[in-house]
DNA sequence: AATTGTGAACCTCTTCACAGCT
DNA sequence: AGCTGTGAAGAGGTTCACAATT
C-alpha cells in the first residue's frame, strides 16, 4: 500500500502523459501494458513508471503488467478528472489569444471561461468563444464564474499589479507568463512559465560550441 | 579558481536574471553589490549566488562584495552577449504570432528573424516585421539567414514531421511548445515547453485541497 | 518466465556553515 | 566586522537491482 509520502511534482505531471498514452492503448484495443512496454511508449524508464503508480496504489499484477482500464479509472480519480476548474486569463494580446486557443489545455480538466484587459477595443469581443471582460469586472466575474486558476498574460511591468488585484479577488493559484519576478503571499500558489528561459539556455550552449 | 564542474542548467537560467537586475543597479549607480543584498532582490539565498558566480571565477572580493560593472561585463561574456543568435518561428498562427511578439526574447540575444508557415493567405506577410515565408523554402531561409535555432509553434499533429524537417535542414537546436513527445537525433537538442504543464500541477494542488 | 514493488544507490541541485581574507 | 569561496550536508528526484509473486 502506498503511504504518507511526499510525492514529486514531475509524477504529477506525467500522470497526465501516462493517461493519454493509456487512452490510446484503450483505443487500439489494448486492455493489458508492462512497465517496460509502457515505458517505450512514453519515453520513460520502466522504473520510473512502477515508481510512479506505486505512490497511490499497487496497481499491477505481478508477473502480467498493468490492467489498462483499470489504471485509467485509477489515474481520472487521481487526477480530479471527474472536477474541472475554471480559468481566468489576463490579459487578451498576443500571448492571451495564444493561451485560449492552445490546444494543450482543452484536452485536460481546465476550462477557460473569461478573459481581462483594459483596452476599450478589445474588451466585449471574443475570442474562440471566450469573452473579454475588463479588469475593473475582475472580482464580480470571478466569483460568477467560480474562477480558480489566473494565467497571467499582461507585460512584465503590469504583471505584478495585475497579480496584486488577483489576489485581492481571492485567487489562489496563479501561472505567470510574464518574464519577470512576481512576489505574492505565501498561501498562493504561483508557477512560473518564462518561455525564453529554455531559448536562453539553448543559446547559452551553441555560445560554448562556438558556433 | 573554478575547475571542470559540470554547471547546472538552472545555474545559466539564473544568469540572465543576474545580468538583468545588475544593470537595473547600474542604473542605479551602485557599484557594489552582496551576495545577501542581491539575493534578497532576485529573491534567492546569498549562498545560490555565490555557488552560481563561482562556478565562472572568482568575481567577488572577500569582506566587501561584488562589483557591479565588473560582474556585468564578466557575465555578458559568459553568455556570449557579443554573439547573437538567430530564431525561425515554425507556424505562424495564434502561439507563432505570440511568441514574435513575445518580450521575453527580445532582452536576450536572441533574433527573431523569419517566420514559417503553409498556408497561402498568410505567407508573405509580417508579423512585427518579422516576415512569413512558406515551409518549402525552410532549407534556403536557415541557410540565407543563418538560422541556429527553431522554435516550433505547430499543432501537435504536425510538430514531428516539422521538426524531421528542420533537422534536415541542419537545425541542431529546437524549441518545442507543441504538447507533444517529439523524437530527433542524439546530436540535436531540444527542450520541450509544455505551457499547461504547470497548469496541471496547479490544478491537482486545487484537487487535493478539495477546492 | 515475466513482471511488479521497493529499498538502496545514485545524481543533480540547493542550503548550511565556517575557514579565511580584507 | 563583513563577506566571499567552498566542502559537507540536505533535499528532491531517478535509476538500479532484486526479492517476491503469479
Amino acid at each position: 500500500m502506498s503511504s504518507i509520502k511526499k510525492i514529486p511534482n514531475s509524477t504529477i505531471a506525467r500522470l497526465y502523459l501516462y493517461l493519454r498514452e493509456l487512452n490510446s492503448l484503450a483505443q487500439m484495443k489494448i486492455d493489458r501494458v508492462s512497465s517496460t512496454d509502457f515505458g517505450k511508449r512514453t519515453n520513460l524508464s520502466d522504473a520510473q513508471i512502477r515508481k510512479d503508480l506505486n505512490y497511490f496504489g499497487n496497481f499491477g499484477v505481478t508477473g502480467v503488467g498493468y490492467n489498462v482500464s483499470e489504471l485509467i479509472a485509477a489515474l481520472e480519480k487521481i487526477l480530479g478528472k471527474d472536477k474541472t476548474f475554471n480559468v481566468g486569463v489576463i490579459g487578451a494580446g498576443s500571448l492571451g489569444s495564444a493561451l485560449i486557443r492552445y490546444r494543450g489545455f482543452k484536452k485536460r480538466n481546465l476550462n477557460l471561461v473569461a478573459a481581462f484587459d483594459v483596452r476599450e477595443e478589445i474588451v466585449g469581443s471574443s475570442i474562440n468563444g471566450v469573452f473579454i471582460y475588463h479588469i475593473d469586472q475582475l472580482e464580480e466575474i470571478v466569483k460568477r464564474e467560480m474562477i480558480t486558476i489566473a494565467a497571467v498574460a499582461v507585460n512584465e511591468d503590469k504583471a505584478q499589479s495585475v497579480v496584486d488585484k488577483l489576489v485581492a479577488s481571492g485567487i489562489k493559484c496563479l501561472l505567470n507568463f510574464a518574464p519577470v519576478l512576481i512576489v505574492v503571499p505565501d498561501d498562493v500558489k504561483i508557477s512560473n512559465v518564462d518561455m525564453s528561459v529554455e531559448l536562453e539556455v539553448l543559446s547559452y550552449f551553441l555560445a560554448q560550441n562556438g558556433q
